[in-house]
DNA sequence: TCGCATCCTCACGATTTCCTCACGCCCCCC
DNA sequence: GGGGGGCGTGAGGAAATCGTGAGGATGCGA
């Protein structure tokens, strides 16, 4: 489980850092309003606890711009305790608010309420099978004929935001979204670079791709097996 | 949007429930903890807000219950401010926790929050039918009985554009817009090419259309089927 | 420091798409 | 019947996009 955290005070980052990699968290940090919102879009954290008071962007502008291309569950720490901070910061999309001083428990407890909603129950076993190919998207496994697939980082968000929008044309746009965030400035060649790497991967035969079309000019398509 | 208000002191329910119906929600209340539970069954609610301080059943008894069974987000109010009781309250599974006194902005706010995270957006599931052919603006899917049909770009964006102001006509300069931009320059002659292919594609007698009409010298008009 | 996996750039041939050109058709008016 | 404007459509070259191999850059653990 990754927690960006974004905060000023480096004793306060440094203090809740180690208290969440205590729990077993991946903990990543920034240390500024822009920092945070780049990290955001490369670190792909599971949630983001935030501080309203940071230089550079406000926490509102980080929160409004994050919720531009991301779902990601976003906590609040500020000093304000005005209601009216508290509304603006929900209403722009964050997800919890909690006022300094606070109990660490409580964070924490905060924390793992965001967390559980956003990690569905093992119930939804989303098994994605296409030709030869078996692509579980909760646990992350992709085997083939039954031999386990290794995919990269990037292969496997490539794969899963086109696995996640079956049949659906999905833009490159949205693609370089998914995968660096929305701080993508170079050209999007490489995208056929990992297309092709999954293809020969996953495709039965990689030269005629049958399940992950492409669109010349929009992007790409997962294409199930019963849609002909 | 249905809320389930489950508090035992009536003052409170009925100041709140005004509130909240004035802003839209559909509130029904329970008044101690076994009619919480009930009512959490059967009204399906899209967000629960829960007094902790209610008899019989406590407020931890109910949230375990509907956890059971359901994932309706759960907003706890409770006089208990201990980070003690949050944590409980908040491990055994409520979303989040507001103590009181609180103003009635904050906790709109964190309603809000909860049940903006519970409905997303619907994917635009506008489906275009006519003839034989099947266009989906959402997922840029078009099918001709059942089979993929293949788009260029160019050959989408007009067809969207169409598709999008059934009935009316579209002249020229909007088409020609919607693809190109502001900055066309060039004889508009080849969108006859682009509506010709479209036809192809898609009109069940390429040479007499019946959905996408010729009006000359004007542009072009698409006419669903129910319009003869 | 080395080896390894991954990310990304570059380059080139293959494919797809875009747009021009040309020609024939239909309709309207003279 | 003739002429002209607008339209539909086939052919084909220019331009953009795509697939893929080779290889450098980077980060990380041994």
């Amino acid at each position: 489980m990754k927690v960006l955290l974004a905060d000023d005070d480096p004793q306060m980052v440094r203090a809740l850092a180690i208290t969440l990699r205590a729990r077993g968290y991946d903990v990543s940090t920034a240390l500024d309003g822009a920092d945070a919102l780049a990290r955001a879009g490369d670190a792909h954290p599971d949630i983001i606890v935030l501080d309203l008071g940071m230089p550079g962007l406000t926490g509102i502008e980080v929160i409004t711009a994050v919720r531009g291309w991301s779902t990601v569950p976003i906590l609040v720490i500020s000093g304000r305790t005005e209601s009216w901070d508290k509304v603006e910061a929900l209403d722009a999309g964050a997800d919890d608010y909690i006022t300094k001083p606070f109990v660490i428990d409580e964070l924490l407890a905060r924390v793992r309420a965001l967390t559980r909603r956003t990690t569905p129950a093992p119930a939804e076993a989303s098994v994605v099978r296409f030709g030869d190919a078996e692509v579980d998207l909760g646990s992350r496994l992709v085997t083939r004929a039954g031999k386990p697939v290794r995919l990269t980082p990037t292969e496997w968000r490539i794969l899963e935001t086109l696995l996640r929008h079956p049949r659906s044309l999905v833009t490159r746009e949205t693609l370089l979204t998914a995968v660096w965030g929305p701080t993508f400035q170079t050209d999007p060649s490489y995208l056929r670079l990992y297309l092709s790497q999954l293809r020969k991967k996953l495709e039965p035969l990689p030269a005629e791709p049958r399940y992950l079309l492409t669109e010349a000019g929009m992007g790409y398509r997962f294409v199930p097996d019963e849609d002909g």
